[in-house]
DNA sequence: CGCGACGTTGATTTGCCTCAACGATTGTGG
DNA sequence: CCACAATCGTTGAGGCAAATCAACGTCGCG
């Protein structure tokens, strides 16, 4: 059932019945367990993942060796490595589940049906994408104007709960700070 | 006129000449002398600009007093300050011209009408939001896996005809350095 | 039970910043 | 058209935030 989706897509733009039909029909329902992949780094992502249950992560890996996480998926979010998907090139990321996640699944071939049967979802997706970027402007500010500890105590303040539900590793990763570092901030607060 | 934007809608769908004259109607065509600002922080952004000739950049004041540049506007690229725009929310950002610029108005209310005279400007912005969406996933790899060094590096490479055209000082407050340092850098190359 | 994944703690290192002083270039008013 | 002030880039000394490396504690799970 993508029931989330399709109550998300109608915070945006409102649907009849045939038309939600049309969207079940080209939109896949899948589940994954914790560290299931749904691409990896040299793969060509031709999908987007919007997340009703559970959370997703996506990294690459630096030239160090380490793992970077970039984004993470969750509840009401679309999620996807948008170069490999518009340009088709082959992906840089790893996109893995952190937890049992329920995924509704969009092929691009199946957008642009979608587009074509329904053009009010050029502007759903118009808008989602317009988000995104705004939500990543705001985040450079973050990441670029706050020291280590200041980023950690912002996006512990401001996901309180989400915090509690990922690796304290993961957090560092997000952050861009080794665990060490986080686990010297959590002792001297 | 606003022909190179046209031009530009054009690479991703056909419009017909009445299309372009009311794409005319609503957008505002001015020029830019060097260090004029179309907005500042605590404004409301309720347009998009798209730079036809010259050079902007979006920055804001850090806690620690520094301006942090985090985009340019070159030819052919949309930028403005996509939260404040969305949510009608204070702008955190300056947008200011470097250079002597021709800059396209859209503003908010005339985007939406456009969208309601001509359903296809919502696949042209929603390919343009994508594209700019894939741009800020690329840019955090660079940002979080690459040495000061190399960010300038890579930089240069990537754009050494645009390194050409603005101050040091810009790039480092873009690449997130100290001008001094990017200074120690090109010494010892 | 024992192993691997995760977190902690301390010692040391380092990439980049800060601050300060000094050239070079630009532009502007007298 | 020159003098002088900004503006921009350079160089060096010293400092700091966070990384690295290594060792150890602890928990959950097969």
């Amino acid at each position: 059932m993508i029931a989330p989706l399709l109550a998300h897509i109608q915070k945006y733009t409102s649907l009849t019945l045939d038309e939600q039909t049309i969207i079940e029909q080209n939109v896949k329902c899948i589940t994954l367990a914790k560290k299931d992949y749904l691409f990896s780094e040299g793969d060509l992502c031709n999908a987007q993942y919007f997340v009703m249950e559970g959370c997703l992560r996506m990294f690459f890996i630096k030239n160090s060796g380490v793992e970077q996480i970039v984004q993470f998926g969750i509840d009401n979010w679309w999620i996807s490595d948008y170069t490999s998907l518009t340009l088709n090139t082959p992906s840089l990321f790893y996109l893995q589940a952190v937890q049992l996640c329920k995924i509704a699944v969009l092929k691009k071939d199946k957008q642009d049906e979608l587009f074509l049967q329904i053009p009010k979802m050029e502007h759903y997706f118009r808008s989602i994408y317009q988000r995104a970027y705004a939500a990543a402007q705001t985040r450079q500010v973050y990441f670029s104007d706050l020291s280590g500890r200041e980023k950690y105590e912002h996006f512990a303040n401001s996901f309180p709960d989400f915090v509690q539900r990922i690796p304290q590793y993961m957090l560092a990763s997000y952050l861009g700070l080794t665990p060490e570092f986080i686990s010297k901030i959590r002792a001297k607060k």
